[in-house]
RNA sequence: AGGACCAUAGCUCAGUUGGUUAGAGCGCCACGUUGACAUCGUGGAGGUCGGCGGUUCAAAUCCGCCUGGUCCUACCA
């Protein structure tokens, strides 16, 4: 074995070698188990999110396999229809100077296959490198036809149960993609805008007394008005308003319900004239307590809209211009006018109020046209600035804008034709089934969040202005009557329509989400019922942050009850996010990005501040990400390996909060596994070749021996709870424990009085290389979850001397789970070593408190312990004279024969290193007269409880007996130190 | 505005149903290389558990309020 760990020498070899031995199918054998991988996006690349979570899926598969489950990992991809058509447009342009329409919409079709054929297997292949043991022979993809027949046939049966309808409603809508998009892919954003006050005179050059009060009716404002006053933070869509709307108890307007005024922009002679009516929307407290009604526009104008039956006006774009189509300004404002005085106008699609010299342009730039022609004309609402002259009232303010989440453009409310999942019947039984403990989120307060969402929920709409995707399978013929099948073919026959009855596809797909709702269920085979369906659904656990919650748990907990009566999941594991050492979200416009390959692999420093800095959407934040990168990574990243990575991630993983990833712990459990490494090669090293006991010889255990055996039982025990309850951070801090602190730090070091004295039997010897191996073995197949790759490669080689090995194809993956054998847990063995780790630590503290060097052989006395004590000490001789390097232990009986030494107490006995030149009498008496203090402060803590009448009288019994108990030993131990103290005064 | 989560050593985090001498890793200080490992070993320093109040015989732990932070949802023309 090499000297280091080196996981580059390893890890790719095992991986190819799992693989090519089928290693990750389901065994046929046991209980079933499933995990079906959130399918990440076929553009995307693996980032620590995707590390983190693939992390804690393997460590559970591989667990569950080996604990003998039928165990399936299901792995596969999104189609993720705007990112890959985003993609593949800007690398059509960039090689053949073409847009997707240039191509068409088939060509372009063909491009995303060609690509996705090429690079789609990215992520995947970066998969392998995590060493997630998924079903390769499974891969399923979003787009595979077999995947489509289930959306097709959920689609259909949900428009035939009526539970899909199409209808023209306000969507959010992507200008930039082009689509409508749902409002979970919307981001809300806090940005600098302005908000500006103008005059909608009333009809007529009426005019009325504007009258303002404070809380107990006292008038605070009067003035003659000519007109309403309004706010608004988006001036272009004033040229849609179909109303203004005030509360009906706002009394200051209460004479205007039912008049008309004019919106103060367009052509002067086509003014066009809208009535203020009455809602409850308005709040008279808010601004001028007005509001102008867009219906076409406004998530919120849209509902007043429609409760009173204001038209509608569209004066957008597919790219947020405004239109340059329909009827022209004169003929939609004479018919607007129309609609005003109540009269039916019927049909307002062809109606454009926009005004011809603005028809075009972007919706800001019309923004500011019209704020300077409003303001020029003297219809801005004025307020005194500072020297007291009137100006226009603009308010700077902070306003919560939408963003498309892939586009970063401004989303508006935009009218369109849409189809939409009426979701209430479908969310009931989504609720009931969480409620019930169908289906149990850990952490459970996630399920708070869930049902938060589901109980207000929006009808989903699915179509999405793309060709990339799963096609709607709908027809339309000439009159626009919608046939929806499975195939056209299907259309016609179950609609009875001729031959020659033209039909065309609706253009539009669905949202990508639509599709991954069917996941567990739609990679399994269904609608066919499979064995694979019957056997692995619902699946054991989804594994998934809390971000995609809404977006996909809740859906998918809708979808497959209604389609398969099961729910698609047990239970749903939450995880954080991983966010950088700073506790900052990663993002590449931060440059904080850590690429887990990276870690793994390592990089240099300029590689990585090039990644980092390249390609930029913002260049002018380079030089700060540099330094930053500088700063944070001097000479790059080293080397770490997976099994470091992934035992870093386990580490981390507590409860459903957020980590921050901390590189130190990652450089640490590097550490770890060289640990690990290095304590093998001490068992190779001492019993490759040697007689291990493999065929059942007689053995004799040391003590060591067994007390090691006893804390494997207890670490199996805990490792196998941990993992139970999902507490990663548990079962790796552990194992962790287990094998640095306890079998590398003092089971290797106890096994070496053996294997080096020439006096010690053939059976001791065998016992202790019996031992050593199989603790190692037992070791290396409970870390094997957590750090797949290590725990291979030193199985192969100690399995065979622990007789644990079948042959050149055996691998460590498909070895049992270690169980804790209760019988072989020894208690007294337990106190024994911990008295004999008492009296090795006693004379280190000594050695480094005297300054006496390490290696210097001592002379040690025991005295004033218990005849078990002196048992011990015979039991332990040797080990306690090669560990603490001891030239002599002697048991004294009369502690008034001891000289003078520097002392420790391990329990009731004193650990005594004569040293009557040696003693710095003043250290030694400050020493004395700490310890002395501190057992002080322990004794005047319980004595204070046990005084206390309410502790004595209230406490179990078990308690109080606890305290005495203590309250004994601390009193012993002082006692001793002051005797000390005297004997040293006495000098 | 509503809600959730968090606040424990210099840093990253554990701390089960209240009873621990409040822990780990990293970092820090001192010492140490002869054979598993300097990616190491040995010893050590470092915390009034964010603040205030309450419940209790007993609070890092349960409850209330406050402060600070993160996030989600809704946002008002």
């Amino acid at each position: 074995m090499e000297k280091t760990y080196q996981p580059e020498q390893i890890e790719t070899r095992w991986y190819e070698r799992w693989e090519a031995d089928n290693r990750f199918a389901p065994s046929g054998q046991g209980t079933p188990f499933s995990i079906m991988i959130p399918p990440p996006n076929v553009t995307g690349s693996l980032h620590m999110g995707h590390a983190f979570q693939d992390t804690i899926m393997d460590t559970l598969t591989r667990w569950k396999r080996m604990q003998g489950n039928n165990t399936l990992w299901q792995v596969g991809t999104d189609h993720a229809g705007i990112a890959t058509q985003m993609l593949v447009e800007r690398k059509v342009a960039a090689e053949e100077g073409k847009s997707r329409h240039d191509l068409g919409r088939e060509a372009f079709i063909d491009k995303v296959w060609e690509w996705k054929e090429e690079s789609g297997g990215h992520i995947t292949r970066q998969l392998r490198r995590m060493g997630a043991s998924v079903d390769w022979s499974r891969e399923r993809f979003t787009m595979d036809n077999g995947f489509y027949k289930a959306v097709q046939e959920v689609f259909v049966r949900l428009y035939d149960e009526g539970l899909i309808y199409r209808g023209k409603r306000l969507v959010n809508w992507d200008p930039k993609f082009e689509t409508a998009i749902s409002d979970l892919e919307v981001e809300n954003k806090e940005v600098d805008g302005h908000m500006w006050h103008f005059k909608y005179p009333l009809a007529g050059g009426e005019s009325y007394e504007y009258i303002e009060k404070d809380a107990d009716g006292n008038i605070t404002f009067r003035e003659n008005r000519d007109y309403i006053s309004i706010a608004t933070t988006r001036p272009e869509t004033m040229l849609g308003d179909g109303a203004v709307a005030v509360n009906p108890a706002d009394d200051r307007y209460a004479a205007l319900i039912g008049k008309l005024c004019e919106i103060p922009v367009g052509p002067k002679e086509h003014r066009r004239l809208i009535p203020i009516i009455a809602d409850e929307y308005p709040d008279p407290d808010f601004g001028s307590g007005a509001v102008k009604i867009t219906g076409a526009h406004d998530f919120n104008d849209y509902e007043v809209a429609k409760r009173n039956g204001i038209p509608l006006y569209n004066l957008m774009d597919r790219k947020a211009h405004m239109r340059n189509d329909g009827l022209s300004y004169e003929e939609s404002a004479a018919l607007a006018a129309k609609a005003a005085k109540g009269e039916d106008i019927g049909n307002v699609d062809e109606v454009n109020l926009v005004p011809t010299e603005l028809r075009g342009l972007d919706r800001l730039d019309a923004r500011r046209q019209i704020v300077e022609v409003v303001t020029a004309e003297g219809l801005a609402v004025t307020a005194a600035d500072a020297e007291g002259n009137e100006q226009p009232l603009v308010e700077h303010k902070k306003l919560m804008q939408p963003f498309g989440d892939r586009s970063g453009v401004v989303i508006e409310p935009y009218l369109t034709d849409q189809w939409f999942v009426a979701v209430e019947t479908l969310a009931k039984p989504a609720i009931e089934a969480v409620e019930n403990g169908d289906i149990q989120f850990v952490p459970k307060n996630y399920e708070n969040m869930y049902f938060a969402w589901m109980r207000d929920l929006q009808d989903w709409c699915i179509s999405r202005q793309l060709w990339w995707g799963h096609r709607i399978p709908a027809w339309y013929d000439a009159e626009g009557n919608i046939y929806v099948a499975r195939s056209e073919q299907e259309a016609r026959e179950k609609n009875g329509l001729a031959a020659d009855v033209t039909l065309t596809q609706d253009e539009d797909v669905l949202d990508t989400w639509f599709s991954s709702g069917l996941w567990t269920f739609g990679t399994l085979g269904w609608p066919e019922q499979t064995p694979e369906l019957e056997t692995f659904h619902p699946s054991s656990v989804l594994v998934t942050g809390f971000d995609i919650i809404f977006f996909w748990v809740a859906r998918m907990i809708m979808m497959t009850l209604k389609f398969t009566g099961e729910v698609p999941f047990k239970q749903v594991y939450v995880h954080g996010l991983v966010r950088d050492g700073q506790g900052q979200k990663m993002s590449k416009s931060k440059g904080n990005v850590l690429d887990p390959i990276d870690l793994i692999d390592g990089i240099e420093l300029d590689t990585l501040i090039e990644k980092r800095t390249g390609n930029m959407m913002q260049p002018q934040k380079a030089k700060a990400i540099a330094k930053a990168t500088r700063d944070d990574f001097k000479d790059g990243i080293e080397p770490h390996g997976t099994d470091a990575l992934r035992f870093t991630f386990l580490s981390q993983a507590t409860t459903g909060r957020d980590i921050k990833f901390d590189m130190s712990r990652l450089d640490g459990y590097r550490n770890f596994c060289n640990k690990l490494w290095n304590a093998s090669r001490y068992v190779l090293m001492n019993a490759d070749g040697e007689d291990c006991g493999v065929n059942g010889e007689q053995v004799e255990l040391s003590l060591a021996d067994r007390w090691i055996i006893s804390q494997l039982q207890k670490t199996e025990a805990q490792v196998t709870k941990a993992m139970d309850e999902y507490r990663f951070d548990h079962a790796s801090q552990a194992l962790y424990e287990f094998i640095w602190n306890e079998y590398c730090d003092w089971y290797l070091e106890l096994s070496k009085p053996v294997l080096w004295d020439e006096n010690a039997s053939a059976a001791s010897k065998r016992g202790t290389r019996r031992t050593l191996v199989r603790v190692l073995e037992a070791i290396l197949r409970l870390a094997h979850p957590m750090m797949p790759f290590i725990s291979e490669e030193i199985w192969q080689r100690i399995a065979p001397l622990a007789g644990t090995h079948a042959g050149d194809n055996d691998s460590v993956m498909v070895q049992p789970w270690p169980e804790a054998d209760q019988s072989k847990v020894d208690e007294q063995t337990t106190r024994d070593i911990e008295w004999l780790k008492g009296v090795i630590i006693a004379v280190r503290n000594i050695r480094a408190e005297m300054n006496i060097a390490p290696g210097k052989p001592l002379d040690v006395l025991l005295t004033k312990g218990k005849p078990e004590d002196a048992e011990r000490l015979e039991k332990n001789r040797l080990f306690l004279a090669k560990l603490a390097k001891l030239e002599s232990v002697t048991w004294l009986e009369n502690p008034d024969d001891a000289p003078l030494s520097a002392t420790q107490l391990v329990g009731d006995m004193e650990v005594l290193v004569p040293m009557a030149d040696l003693i710095d009498k003043d250290t030694e008496l400050a020493r004395l007269n700490k310890e002395i203090e501190k057992q002080d402060k322990l004794i005047g803590g319980i004595e204070k409880k046990l005084g206390n009448e309410g502790f004595i009288a209230k406490a179990p019994e078990a308690v109080v007996e606890k305290e005495r108990g203590k309250l004994a030993e601390f009193q012993a131990a002082k006692k001793l130190l002051e005797e000390q103290r005297a004997k040293i005064e006495a000098l």
